[in-house]
DNA sequence: AGACTAATTAGGAATAAACCTAATTGCAAG
DNA sequence: CTTGCAATTAGGTTTATTCCTAATTAGTCT
C-alpha cells in the first residue's frame, strides 16, 4: 500500500503508467519519451515494479513492461473507502 | 495532483485522514494518537493541508482539522481514468 | 499583566529519493 | 567468438523528507 502510493507520487512514474495504458512497451521506448538518462528511467520502472503497478518480461533483446491494473484497483479501493465513510451523505446505516 | 499523491504516500498521513472520517479533530487530539513529537505531526498536517486534503480552522484555543473529501475524489478520478482506459474489457468503442 | 495550555515555526541531523556517468550483463547476429 | 544493441547495476552527488528539541505565537483565564 505504501509503495503503491509512493510510486504514484512522481510525475514521471504517473506518465509511464499513462503510456502503458495503450499496451506493453519496451524499456527503451519508454526512456526515449523522457528528457533524462536511461538509467534514471530504469529506476522509475523498478519502483513501479516493486509497487506491483507493472510487470516486466524479457522479449528477445528487449524487456517489455506491462501495466498491472489490479494494483491500480487496490489504490482505488482504498480511496473509495475513504470517500464512502467520510461523506455524510453516503452512510447506508442511517437512512 | 502531485502534492496530493505525495501526501497520500505516508502511513501517518493516511492514518490521519482515516481518523478525520469520523469528524473534525483538534491538532492535539491527532498528535496524541501517534508515538512521535507534536511538531512532527504538525508537519504532516501541513502537508495534508497543502495537498488540499484537509482544512484547518481555529476554534478558540485549539485548531480543528477537517477532511476535504473533494481532494480525495480528485485522486479517485485520476485512478478511475487509469483503470477504465487501461482495461481491455472496458473499451466502449470496440463492441 | 502573568501564568497556563494549544499549536506552530525555527533550526538541524539522519535517512531516503532522484539524478548523473561509467561499467556491466544479456541477447542476437555476423 | 566478437561486435553491437538493449537494459541494468554500481557508485556518487544533490536535493527532499522525516524527525527531533528549543523557541515562539496565539488564546484563555484569573
Amino acid at each position: 500500500m505504501n509503495l503503491l502510493f509512493k510510486a504514484l507520487a512522481h510525475p514521471v512514474r504517473r506518465r509511464i503508467i499513462d503510456m502503458l495504458r495503450a499496451g506493453p512497451l519496451a524499456s527503451g521506448d519508454i526512456a526515449a519519451e523522457f528528457d533524462m538518462a536511461w538509467p534514471t528511467v530504469t529506476g522509475h520502472l523498478t519502483a513501479l515494479k516493486e509497487a506491483g503497478l507493472v510487470d516486466a518480461e524479457r522479449a528477445g533483446a528487449s524487456i517489455r513492461y506491462r501495466l498491472n491494473i489490479s494494483a491500480v484497483e487496490e489504490a482505488l479501493a482504498f480511496l473509495m473507502d475513504l470517500v464512502r465513510t467520510g461523506d455524510p451523505a453516503a452512510k447506508p446505516q442511517e437512512t
